[in-house]
DNA sequence: CTGAAAGCGCTTACAG
DNA sequence: CTGAAAGCGCTTACAG
């Protein structure tokens, strides 16, 4: 009776499951939070553990981390164009492993108007880790509340790229294209200025790999499926002699059939499209686009492993994203 | 020196602000937080808004949250399947809304497989709200640490239905064909077993309205692009005579359109389709796929309204979801 | 093996 | 108009 009723008013706290266990506050956080180095009776660990599961304790996380200093939070802050299909995967399982480790991954898209406050201001984490790097004002801001680790952070020179299989999907694309005796290639890149970075880092990756196949220059060319660019890059790139088209995503290769079958090229003996990502649209587009795919959860995996060390700060010297990416063909090469 | 001295060290605190204001802690707060109903000198403002801004003051955010009991935090519970595509513009107004009246929007996508600590139980929300309703443990969970708004709460039967547009979308795409003749409807839904209350809810919605419209029973069948169920539907309803699909959203769509067209079905003329939700993939699908877009910007707004006035205690008795359902015809019907 | 106590950095009545 | 002080609910040396 006294004690639900004290429920029902008021949080239970570790003074209610100390004064229900006969033992201190401190024994209670000791027990909790297994604290390493405090050896504690069986007994006392029983009543301990028996009393805060028949009140329901939760402990009070603002009054942890305040006392503590730390929040367990993980801050993954991602970039603010539509992330691809399988980046899903990747959270879920970067998430799931973190969770085992004690962390929270909490996701943030930084919002194209500015915030009063930005996130990690207000959940203070432990760390931040950036799908593209931070501006200088945001680094001074989670510098400002005391955030220590930031990734990836310009002043080390952090040689880690979150957006981690940069390089080796555009080579993958390339190299199939090649194969099957592409050898004047295009790259459609993706006409929204949001992604830019990643759509330099991908292109800049293929072309790389084209000049090191010998290949001629490889000509780039900006589509937006809104208009019609992408009817305009097909026209030019047929009267090039173009043969094989490296595109950003299966979004962007979409259109690029799209046009060429509205313009009556055909595809792929006319001319061969590869996406990026194997996403859904990938498997159900007439025809259906071959593509290049990767194993998202292993590099979730991956991601929270290095999280976790980064966090605790014994960053991992060896470290390397996980990546392997896998050639999907369809009908479209 | 010693300032920057301390900075570096440690964080900036409401001490040094006042300190360095010549003022007591306790202004510190008034100041920066506008507290009603105290009055503050304009010099003494003055002093202590120029001091923080020296020093970069950032209040500690679990200290506030311990000492107010708030956490200026509201928790946005998504299902654990991928939200359409337009859902990020409702989430980004929402927030850019909540931001301004001083809360943060955190989303929170389940885990399927159940975490150790639920993302509430750390960051202490003032309000949750879940884009579909929660589990009796669930709410058990949020109670146990101390969240008092909760939405849709089953124990108050909460009318609102926070996946909002449910019905809208599900009419106007029957509306649409039966005013292009068609009368024998099917219902094409989505086979993945995540989205299985709103499958069922939009498909509710579009039978009522088709037999509000005196049409005979819509079939429904389950589709999943990665195998052949949308070829085998799509054979099974040209036998039966259907003449119009109604899709769960573009995704499904553009998997029953691929199946006709594979298959030799004419589109439109043979078979009207339409998708929901107006994806990309609807504008770049050859034949572009009719669809059923939403006002997605102004839902989020709607949104933030209704969640800052439950957050405070004061819902608003005659609120309604801001829903305004167009469509967009195209080539698939 | 366990407890008393200081301290984390705020907010908020309460005095003056 | 402003300050001294209690309190939020934890963690963590430090004693014993």
């Amino acid at each position: 009776m006294a004690v639900s009723e004290a429920t029902a008013k008021r949080r239970v706290t570790a003074t209610d499951v100390a004064a229900v266990a006969g033992v201190s506050r401190a024994t209670v956080g000791f027990v909790l939070n297994r604290t390493r180095g405090q050896t504690i009776s069986e007994g006392t660990r029983e009543r301990v553990l028996e009393a805060a599961l028949r009140l329901g304790y939760r402990p009070n996380s603002a009054a942890q981390a305040l006392a503590s200093g730390r929040s367990r939070i993980v801050l993954f802050v991602l970039p603010d164009w539509p992330v691809e299909y399988s980046f899903r995967i990747y959270l879920d399982e970067a998430s799931r492993v973190l969770d085992e480790a004690g962390y929270s991954l909490v996701t943030y898209t930084r919002r194209p108007h500015g915030e009063t406050r930005p996130l990690w201001e207000l959940l203070t984490p432990d760390s931040v880790f950036g799908f593209t790097s931070f501006s200088p004002d945001e680094i001074a801001s989670m510098r400002g509340c005391g955030i220590r680790r930031i990734f990836p952070d310009p002043a080390r020179q952090e040689p880690l790229d979150l957006s981690l299989a940069v390089s080796a999907g555009p080579r993958l694309q390339v190299e199939h294209l090649y194969e099957h005796g592409r050898r004047q290639l295009a790259y459609a890149a993706f006409a929204d200025p949001l992604p830019s970075s990643l759509v330099q880092a991908r292109h800049d990756a293929a072309r790389e790999r084209a000049h090191s196949l010998d290949l001629p220059p490889v000509d780039i060319r900006y589509i937006d499926y809104r208009d019609g660019s992408a009817d305009d890059a097909v026209r030019a790139w047929h009267g090039a002699g173009v043969t094989g088209v490296v595109a950003f995503n299966d979004d962007v290769a979409a259109a690029v059939v799209s046009a060429a079958i509205r313009i009556g090229i055909r595809i792929p003996d006319d001319l061969a499209v590869i996406g990026h990502d194997d996403s859904p649209i990938a498997t159900m587009f007439v025809p259906a686009l071959s593509t290049v795919r990767f194993d998202t959860a292993t590099l979730g995996r991956g991601f929270a492993e290095y999280a976790i060390n980064q966090t605790e700060g014994r960053p991992l010297p060896d470290w390397r994203p996980p990546v392997s990416a896998i050639l999907v063909r369809r009908e479209s090469t």
